[in-house]
RNA sequence: GUAUAUGUAGCUCAGAGGAUAGAGCAACCGCCUCCUAAGCGGUAGGCCGGGGGUUCGACUCCCCCCAUGUACACCA
């Protein structure tokens, strides 16, 4: 039952002539408990209604004197502040959340579209450094976000896989590498090679004209030189797929990097050229994008060469024509602004209507203590090492507070995972971030590690439980029931309590009255709001929402957690709260999921 | 210079027309014979960058200013 719109609706129906749509998006959660679970202030209807708003609400309030969904509905000034029926209110979440499980919330507002999301792309024989880690775990939690709501979305990984990176690559190679190192080495070597040939160019700028050379080579189909770029390729993307991206629990339905472009991009000048848009300026070919206040968009260098507008105005016009989206995210650095500006309106002179439909999602920019860094010099903390670290500090931690934990090393890595995903969920993404070690290794407060905890302690009370408790039917409806994995309530039986517990919990007899509770009644009040805060996130492509909402919910639970003891000796309490720790562990391993975070059952 | 983003507690950030502006970290004081203390409670900490305007009401919207980041022609 969707609350607000029971309230908006009665609202409506009260004052008689003013209609439904209009009262539900001033229904709001008043800043404090003690003023009630809803409230609606009557300033706006006072011009309509040609009375005060403390009137207004005055009135209002004696309409509702005897329903059902509420305690009260009391004026306070110009608010009319609802007291929800407090059994009912959480009978409704919870029923609604043991009937859905893992997919409460999901509500197929995006079927029928298809999007398309462009992220993380990272350039080819180079490794992943904490630069990277914005774009890819934002484009992936958004990725499962819309997919969640039933949108048909399509991940694409623009690799950097075509360049003068390649060029100076294949000199350096030539000179200073060999097979066994490169294979043996993998991107490491290849960046260290990458690095050397700027350390030797300094001094010899000629290698730099030879690796121009190489990549003219590459560009008219030489074959060596097409054999070696492919060769750092696979090595690299191998790498890629069975490292990073397997430990973030990331793939990607296309790897079409820039090169797949190299042979349609010709198209795209010459249509260019027929639609007149083309101008010649300072020997290089231009759009002119000064009647829309933006410097020219470069399309062809004055050698006739192409460049990055070109190829993804390319890109963008073979993402239409093959999968016909609805829209197109790129999801990159803010840096990057006006470069999608400028090629946005070009596919719009172009005639292409759908230019509106390409999006450019931008994200703030990570910068350094120790002052920019750079990947030609090799000054970069490499993601590797990140990972590594949280891990490793992970595993410190476990040692030290549960040091009879099984499996140490497997939930040290997904802890690590998820305290280094989650601090990168957790801002705006339009703000700059400063690294620093301190905040990336920070496993306390609002950190994915202080959600998986709770998720743990709620995972470890349902487990003591499936002893104590009654007996019961299938509660969730979720697909692949992993027992190993979920520890959800039917896989659990506590071995202290003996074994013939039951399978499963029935919530079907609980009495919602155990749960009206001042802290019970934050956690509904925060389950209840869950499902918009998935849509917000979609709508606002900001995962920020979605994390702070699970943040929210655990200080909530944990609140409740430390008031009320929920393995009681009063089997109808227990059963009702237990009931609420199912719903909660529910949307946080949901959640979490979302977020590309894993949800281990203890830590 | 032009464009754009950002200025909220010592630090990192939420709040984006509505009631007394909130978290986390750091500081200080408490809470484990009790379901995981990676937790919970408390104290302290604010001219919401500045100035105008719109509104019944502005941290929130508009304008101007100040500060900071970023981009701006043949790299991607």
């Amino acid at each position: 039952m969707n609350f607000k719109l029971e309230i908006a609706k009665r609202i409506s129906e009260h004052l008689g002539n003013v209609p439904v749509s209009d009262i539900l998006p001033g229904i709001e959660v008043p800043p404090n408990p003690e003023m009630g679970d809803f409230a609606f202030p009557c300033f706006k209807l006072s011009k309509t209604l040609k009375k005060s708003p403390a009137i207004i609400a005055e009135q209002l309030s004696a309409s509702f004197a005897n329903d059902a969904l509420l305690e009260k509905a009391q004026p306070a000034g110009a608010y009319l502040n609802f007291f929800i029926n407090k059994s009912l209110y959480a009978g409704e979440i919870i029923k609604e959340i043991i009937k859905n499980g893992v997919n409460y919330g999901a509500d197929n507002s995006y079927s029928g579209k298809r999007y398309l999301v462009d992220y993380s792309s990272p350039n080819i024989a180079k490794p992943f450094h904490v630069g990277h880690i914005p774009t890819t775990v934002i484009g992936h939690a958004l990725y499962n976000v819309f997919k969640f709501l039933g949108c048909d979305i399509i991940s694409i990984n623009h690799l950097g896989d075509w360049g003068t990176q390649f060029g100076k690559l294949i000199v350096a190679y030539k000179n200073w590498g060999n097979e066994a190192d490169v294979k043996k080495g993998g991107v490491a070597e290849l960046m260290r090679l990458y690095v050397k040939f700027h350390d030797e160019a300094e001094n010899n700028p000629a290698l730099n004209d030879e690796a121009r050379g190489w990549l003219v080579k590459m560009e008219h189909g030489d074959e060596e030189a097409l054999a070696l770029w492919k060769w750092f390729n696979d090595i690299s993307l191998d790498e890629y797929k069975n490292n990073t991206y397997k430990r973030l629990g990331i793939d990607f339905d296309y790897y079409t990097g820039e090169s797949f472009y190299n042979d349609k991009m010709a198209d795209v000048a010459r249509e260019l050229k027929e639609k007149n848009l083309l101008k010649e300026s300072d020997g290089a070919m231009i759009v002119d994008l000064e009647n829309w206040g933006m410097p020219p968009c470069l399309i062809l260098r004055r050698d006739g060469g192409t460049l990055y507008p070109t190829r993804d105005i390319s890109a963008a016009l073979y993402r239409k024509k093959t999968f016909g989206f609805d829209k197109c995210l790129y999801i990159t650095c803010m840096d990057q602004n006006l470069h999608f500006a400028q090629w946005f309106k070009v596919v719009e002179l172009m005639g292409n209507t759908w230019a509106q439909d390409l999006i450019h999602i931008p994200l703030g920019l990570i910068n350094f203590e120790e002052g920019k860094l750079s990947t030609r010099k090799g000054h970069v903390i490499l993601l590797d090492d990140l990972l590594n670290d949280a891990v490793k500090k992970t595993r410190d931690i476990i040692e030290e507070k549960n040091p009879c934990l099984k499996n140490k090393d497997e939930i040290a890595e997904m802890v690590g995972m998820g305290a280094v995903v989650f601090s990168n969920l957790y801002n705006s993404r339009i703000k700059d971030v400063s690294f620093s070690w301190e905040r990336a290794l920070s496993f306390e407060g609002e950190s994915g590690p202080y959600v998986q905890y709770t998720h743990a302690r709620a995972a470890s009370i349902l487990k003591k439980a499936s002893g104590l408790c009654a007996t019961g039917a299938e509660t969730g409806g979720n697909g692949e029931s992993d027992a190993q994995e979920t520890g959800s309530i039917e896989a659990s039986v506590s071995p202290e309590t003996g074994g013939n517990a039951a399978k499963d919990f029935n919530f079907s007899g609980v009495d919602f009255a155990n749960l009206t509770d001042e802290y019970s009644r934050e956690v509904l009040s925060i389950l209840d709001a869950y499902p918009q805060k998935i849509k917000d996130c979609a709508e606002k492509f900001e995962p920020f929402i979605l994390s702070r909402a699970l943040i929210e919910l655990c200080q909530a639970f944990n609140k409740f957690y430390n008031a009320n003891i929920v393995l009681t000796e009063d089997a109808a309490v227990r059963n009702a709260r237990l009931a609420l720790v199912y719903c909660v562990k529910t949307v946080l391993e949901a959640g979490l999921g979302l977020l590309g975070i894993k949800a281990p059952d203890e830590m």
